[in-house]
RNA sequence: GCCCGGGUGGCGGAAUUGGUAGACGCGCUGGACUCAAAAUCCAGUGAUAGCAAUAUCGUGCGGGUUCGAUUCCCGCCCCGGGCACCA
């Protein structure tokens, strides 16, 4: 009897897909459970072992969740935009929309071969006209909406209270009064150029060195007109949210850093040649007495006005030095400090003192008032620049409980202390301030209250979030349903969905123009009034269609609504959601700023959309490498006796873990798993790998040992000869049930691999007794079926059952089978464990520690000891304690 | 530099979070079946010593708390991920 996985795999996967087992309907009666993963991007390259990886963790929860009665929504769709179909459109001249299609078709056939149990008549595409529609819809909504401070809540912006004044001044002002309220706006923006993929990307998307994430290419700085969102105004609101979510917690940490909210103090600073004022943002105004100079960011709006006329060219050349370095340039150099000296003097606040004013780019515009004072004695930054230039260093904190000769350096200006201290040379009784003998605390409060008083600054709050840069200079993204006028004005189309025009060119300008500027007919329009004008060519970024997508799965085919509010009552929220940590900021920020906006418009009923994440780990391979570091591309290795060779050269390899990647030679195509092992020995043997949110290394052999497990419980519970009798041998019957506690635990803790392991616990029992019931390897058949749905289905119908198990009871296990009335106990002297002895679980704390006493074992552990006392832990364990 | 994870046999990993360290799987060793091999089945498998019973050591390193520590505390080392002139 040989495991034909081919054949049961066609066989249960054809059945589901006639009887339409897994079509979700909107039964309003059962409780509902809402798991999604999150959507591939359907590339050529096809199916990576990464995506069954999580597929599958979702797909063990959903069956799991359908047999206990839950109503489970389990979706499945494809984020189809993006840059790779367009830049293959532009060198073969296919259109991305062939090339979707082509990739999709793909990615289905493959996820359907993995026997998945989603709802595919619930299948959406972000390339679809009927899907887009509504992301253009949502833009809308962006559009039409501000932000109201008082309620902390987005408002249509038909209710945006305009002030008298600006009025007064006009329709036009009125509208650049609104257009600076809206959550979505048209400007000048400083952005990220990409000149490689000659398209702008989002702060986000430049990683640390200065590159495109998408392609590795150094980014340069670009003005452009471009559409922005204003997500920093909810950034408390997404900070506050985090909360209640059951998230990872480095993944909210991830989402607090990048909001980088600080609490500090607007100070102002009076220039007294000028009598004008220099606004400051600090987050230690305690510190304002040692602040001996003060640095504006070369962008700042007042360079022009506090450069004097002898430090002028100086100035000027600094400015436009910074303003061509590349943020590579700005990162790399940060060890050495630049600046200039304006010629300016500012007025300490609470000194009375004149201190200069300085230029310099480690202050940045984007981030407070891209101003500073400078506290070099308590700032490592501050200490940096002012022993550069010479700049003098007051100590105002004393490190009491710093190393002496550290102190006596701080105390001297010598070194930089920024913990906290006792205030010191803090006072000014003209002013009316003295802090001094106060820690840091204290000192804040002290210095924030006297600001207020004197009306020179206050307490205020920052975040490092910026405006979200949402256009990209790309075909392949949803168009923008936006018009702009030849008299300026720019209004919505609201004649949904504006469709992407056909083309044969797809190559974007030179200078930051997309290729829909190129699409004549589509671009030109004409009002009733004969007013000419030219459509948005700006595109939206990939991250729109899947800011939504969950929300669409609801209600896919709806037309007339972007979706049923009855149905998204009914599912909202997605109550697990599995996917790569690579999204733990963007796209799960993103989400979560449209999903906010939306709930305060009245369109979801949820502030939060996703109540329970999960990320699964990295699959990665074994590679090899030389001695000295040089990785082997797997093919030129051989393995001998347990070790490693190179093939051509002979030389000693060592085994170590890497991504998979095609100069490795090691990436493991999941067809190819599927079919020499099938797709429940690939489902099995990703989830028995180790936990779900490790990473891990692929082995070819433990996938044969999963293989071997399926095989052994194949032929062992498939076989009627094994299967006899109703009445089930106790002992078996206490190791099933123990194998159901275990593995409906695991399961609800997403610990697969355990899970996995108490089932092939129970199948080794089961051979080894050589026969049991049909109730057993029915039951068997249950708790296996997540993991393994078609030998499951097969088990389940091998004895007479009706097709299907996916919406059969999970069985519950029967606590009085797994009682016990004897415990072995592992007896330990003096913590180190010696034997065993086997007591009744009933017997009292006395009685054991008798029982110990009399057992011939104890007494050679005895022998020259003083018994000082015998631990007793009911159920667990016995401690002898000998001096 | 800062913030998260993580270091357990030859390998992937278990351990009800203070109570038998190494479940399960791989690999390896021996045996059965076979003309032989593969497949399958049975037994063994942390290290060291011993024929053995058994003893000693053992969860990155060094301390500590405890009857008892992979688990808790203090101080380090290494690996992975994220952030990084954010005032």
């Amino acid at each position: 009897m040989d495991y034909n996985f081919v054949e049961i795999e066609q066989r249960w996967q054809k059945y589901w897909e006639e009887n339409g087992t897994f079509r979700t309907e909107n039964d309003f009666s059962k409780p509902k459970y809402y798991i999604l993963d999150m959507f591939p991007y359907p590339s050529g390259a096809g199916l990576h072992v990464g995506h069954p990886e999580g597929y599958t963790a979702t797909d063990i929860i959903s069956r799991y969740m359908r047999m206990k009665g839950f109503n489970v929504l389990h979706p499945m769709g494809w984020d189809a935009f993006g840059l790779p179909a367009e830049q293959y459109a532009i060198q073969t001249g296919t259109h991305p929309a062939v090339t979707t299609r082509k990739n999709c078709d793909n990615f289905r056939r493959q996820i359907k071969s993995l026997g998945l149990s989603y709802d595919w008549e619930r299948e959406i595409n972000t390339t679809d006209p009927g899907y887009f529609k509504w992301t253009q819809w949502i833009f809308i909504r962006l559009y039409n909406t501000w932000y109201d401070r008082e309620t902390c809540k987005g408002r249509p912006i038909s209710e945006l209270p305009v002030p008298g004044e600006v009025r007064s001044q006009g329709d036009a002002a009125v509208r650049d009064y609104i257009a600076g309220k809206r959550l979505a706006y048209y400007d000048n923006a400083q952005v990220w150029w990409c000149q490689s993929c000659r398209t702008v990307c989002a702060n986000e998307e430049v990683l640390t060195d200065g590159s495109h994430e998408k392609c590795g290419h150094q980014v340069i700085r670009k003005n452009l007109k471009q559409w922005l969102l204003r997500i920093p105004q909810y950034a408390e609101r997404l900070l506050s949210g985090l909360e209640s979510l059951d998230w990872p917690e480095g993944v909210k940490d991830m989402q607090r850093n990048w909001i980088g909210k600080s609490h500090g103090a607007e100070v102002d600073f009076c220039i007294p040649a000028s009598g004008s004022t220099l606004r400051v943002y600090t987050t230690r105004p305690d510190t304002l007495f040692g602040a001996t100079y003060m640095v504006i960011s070369p962008e700042h709006p007042m360079t022009a006005e506090l450069v004097t006329p002898e430090n002028r060219a100086a100035a000027e050349n600094y400015i436009r030095n910074a303003s061509l370095k590349s943020d590579l340039d700005r990162t790399e150099l940060s060890r050495e400090k630049t600046g200039i000296f304006t010629g300016s003097y500012a007025e300490n606040p609470v000194t009375g003192s004149l201190i200069p004013v300085w230029i310099a780019d480690y202050v940045l515009m984007g981030y407070g008032t891209g101003a500073i004072m400078a506290v070099p004695a308590h700032d490592t930054r501050d200490f940096e620049f002012a022993r550069k230039f010479g700049i003098p260093v007051k100590c105002i904190l004393d490190p009491l409980h710093a190393e002496p000769s550290l102190r006596e350096k701080v105390l001297a200006g010598d070194a930089c202390w920024t913990e906290d201290g006792n205030y010191i040379n803090s006072a000014n009784p003209v002013k009316g301030i003295d802090i001094n003998g106060l820690n840091k605390e204290k000192g804040i409060a002290a210095i924030n209250q006297w600001l207020e008083v004197q009306k020179l600054g206050k307490a205020t709050v920052n975040y490092k979030i910026r405006d979200w840069l949402f256009s990209r200079q790309r075909y392949w993204g949803e168009p923008f349903p936006v018009i702009h006028w030849e008299d300026g004005e720019v209004t919505l189309d609201e004649e949904l969905p504006v469709l992407l025009p056909d083309m044969e060119k797809f190559e974007p300008g030179e200078g930051g123009e997309s290729p829909l500027s190129n699409a004549h007919d589509w671009l030109y329009v004409t009002d009733q009034n004969q007013r000419k004008g030219r459509r948005e060519t700006n595109t939206m970024p990939q991250w729109a269609g899947s800011c939504w997508y969950y929300l669409r799965f609801i209600d896919p085919r709806n037309d007339r609504e972007i979706f049923n509010p009855q149905l998204e009552k009914y599912w909202m929220p997605v109550d697990l959601y599995i996917g790569g940590a690579e999204h733990a900021v963007l796209h799960l920020l993103y989400s979560r700023f449209w999903h906010k906006v939306l709930f305060d418009l009245g369109i979801v009923s949820t502030d939060e959309p996703f109540a329970r994440l999960f990320n699964q780990g990295m699959i990665l391979a074994f590679a090899y490498e030389t001695a000295n570091g040089a990785k082997v591309s797997s093919d030129l290795v051989e393995e001998r006796d347990g070790s490693w060779f190179h093939r051509e050269t002979g030389e000693p390899l060592s085994q170590i873990v890497a991504k998979m990647s095609k100069s490795l030679k090691n990436v493991i195509n999941p067809d190819d798993v599927v079919r020499q092992y099938g797709a429940d020995a690939l489902r099995m043997y990703e989830m028995f790998m180790g936990p779900l949110d490790e990473r891990k290394p692929w082995s070819e052999k433990g996938v044969k040992g999963v293989f071997n497990f399926l095989n052994r419980a194949y032929r062992f519970f498939a076989d009627p000869d094994n299967i006899s009798g109703d009445d089930e041998d106790p002992y078996i019957l206490k190791q099933l049930h123990q194998a159901i506690r275990k593995v409906t635990l695991d399961i609800e803790n997403l610990k697969f691999n355990t899970a996995i392991s108490a089932l092939m616990v129970f199948n080794n029992a089961a051979i080894k007794k050589g026969k049991t019931t049909r109730t057993t390897a029915a039951t068997f058949a249950k708790i296996l079926s997540p993991f393994a749905p078609h030998l499951g289905e097969e088990l389940w119908s091998i004895h007479g059952h009706t097709p299907s198990l996916a919406y059969e009871p999970w069985p519950d296990s029967d606590e009085t089978l797994l009682r016990e009335e004897l415990f072995e106990y592992p007896v330990s002297f003096n913590g180190k464990m010696r034997f065993k002895l086997e007591l009744p679980v009933s017997m009292n704390t006395g009685d054991i520690q008798k029982s110990v006493l009399e057992s011939e074992k104890t007494t050679k552990y005895l022998e020259g000891k003083t018994l000082k006392k015998i631990i007793v832990v009911p159920h667990k364990i016995i401690n002898v304690v000998l001096s």
